[in-house]
DNA sequence: TTGAAAGCGCTAACAC
DNA sequence: GTGTTAGCGCTTTCAA
């Protein structure tokens, strides 16, 4: 194995001008430097991360931390786009990105306090889930870096990114009440997915209802966890006690997908108006014709790359970042009254 | 920052004996072994995995570099069970999983080189690509450690988890035969995509047609890269030059979305008998009437984890695994003649 | 079963 | 602009 002192001989120079080429060359005269380059290309150098991790006490790696297990992760595609999010930026910056998705939500959050304390990464991204405020007080109590794709506890003022959903689900209502719609039901998301619960997506539907002159009818809105399997019953549960549902908004596009499967197997094709929750692009592929919530999930995931390497290279928090959801119309359904 | 030392100190040990009881506590007298779990509990004290990695000269970081840019690894849906596979795998053995997209292939492939000679990680994960068997050449140059996931270099023996398509386009031609089908067009897999490419699924469905005694006519198999647009794109063509077409088997999942899609757009819908080509869990759930290649993405992310590990620790090469595809028959559609 | 000392490959402090 | 020295925190001889 060659090291710097290899090529330190062979250029006829100190290791620390050689580790200098390699970090901060303007601070080496340049006939120097090209002795080194020289002998660096010469020997095939590689300078040892580790070695140089190990002295700088710095990883130059982030852990984007999932409580879900892989099969959320690796399947679910909101939360895929978020990671691309941060891969791109972080990746950008020359960080790497680890990713970690232990089955169990305990075992998460551990795992996340142990990747942070053995320095294997310099910080974490934590995706909300129940328990991760406790594991937040540890980490702020050591000093420790993260950021938070949601709010994760009462108050929390700094180092989260999340989104906003009042915008779109006011906006989706809306645009249904203008259609003529009069029953809309609502596939929420999980309260119990985040521990501070921001309710967003339903505030902005009944204040859309009030707005349109429409009764709130708790019994409309559904939660489910996100996937297809809960915007599959949930719609059933839903269109089963109000038979006069006319339109649905989810929450996100697994939900959709799953609520578009219950509408054909319960033969009410292009009898329910339904929005979409994310707008993603394999939902534009596959649904073109449904108007839908936008939910910037590439966006939150890049601005919490952007995020936790600043709070890195700062040493010191940053404030939350909330970012907006918008409306799309692209609806080709007929307005129909049931 | 507590190390190692200040354990040692508090259990009134050497430090030697601190690092047994991380390691290898059965070398350790059991009070000995209580005194200093009691030194690191009190004192919070965390290993730091650097010092330790430098030491050993291991990163117990896997790599997995794929030369299509973060929009595919993380949009494509049989990456991401590959993806998962390995990362379930390597996560359970105590590796990380480092994922590297680079926008070009040169830069991914140069990628891969610069993470193992950094001794970032200690060894790759390669996806097949145009230029990379010359890295591989490389790699054992340097005596690197690396996996492919498919085979990469004419001859190659080594080093490889492969999938093997023949056997399900095969059973999905023969199905579609017996069905009555005379017109079936095949959505390919690219060319490009591989050095060596195997045309396993295209030799499936010749030696079907053949068995049926059913010409074999080229221009009713199209080659696409994988995604949704090209499914579209050449399902159109194909039923342009063949109106008489009544089946097409489709190389992956987002191909067939867009062939779905492109009947759809066609006013086609139940004139067309489709098979879907990966047989993924949204597909099943999207899509629950089709017949589909079963292709097991996940288990060959996994065995890549197992045989990257296994090479790293062993220390030498390991010959190439071949997986299979099967086929599953959900059909719903009617047999249709046109 | 335990310990002393050396050193992995690099960079930070401090000279010159 | 360049070099010397020490040391990051661990593990690995080798000896006791």
């Amino acid at each position: 194995m060659t090291t710097l002192y290899d090529v330190a001989k062979l250029a006829g120079v100190s290791p620390k001008t050689v580790s200098r080429v390699l970090n901060e060359s303007h601070l080496v005269a340049e006939e120097t430097r090209q002795r080194v380059l020289n002998a660096i290309e010469k020997l095939d150098y590689h300078p040892n991360a580790i070695a140089a991790s190990l002295k700088r006490n710095r990883a130059n790696k982030i852990g984007f931390i999932v409580p879900y297990g892989s099969d959320f992760v690796f399947q679910d595609p909101n939360m895929m786009e978020q990671l691309r999010g941060t891969h791109d930026y972080v990746s950008a910056v020359g960080f790497e990105l680890i990713v970690s998705a232990p089955l169990h939500k305990k075992d998460a959050l551990q795992e996340a306090l142990r990747l942070t304390k053995n320095r294997n990464v310099d910080g974490v991204i934590l995706y909300p889930s129940y328990g991760v405020d406790q594991i937040i007080k540890e980490f702020q109590a050591k000093n420790l870096r993260y950021v938070t794709l949601g709010i994760c506890y009462d108050q929390q003022k700094n180092n989260f990114v999340e989104v906003d959903q009042t915008p779109g689900s006011y906006l989706a209502t809306k645009y249904l009440i203008s259609l003529g719609h009069q029953r809309i039901g609502l596939l929420n998301k999980p309260y119990s997915f985040f521990m501070v619960n921001r309710d967003d997506l339903l505030n902005g539907y009944i204040t859309a209802l009030k707005e349109g002159g429409i009764e709130y009818i708790p019994s409309l809105v559904r939660e489910g966890n996100f996937t297809f399997e809960d915007g599959y019953e949930k719609f059933k549960e839903l269109i089963e006690e109000h038979p006069d549902l006319t339109a649905v908004i989810c929450a996100s596009d697994p939900m959709t997908y799953g609520t578009i499967r219950a509408i054909a197997d319960l033969g009410l094709n292009n009898k329910i108006h339904v929005v979409a929750g994310d707008n993603l692009p394999l939902t534009q592929k596959l649904f073109p014709q449904l108007s839908s919530i936008t939910n910037p999930s590439y966006e939150q995931g890049r601005q919490a790359g952007k995020m936790i390497v600043t709070i890195i290279n700062e040493g010191r928090e940053l404030p939350g970042v909330t970012l907006n959801t918008e409306f799309v119309i692209r609806n080709m359904h007929p307005v129909v009254k049931r």
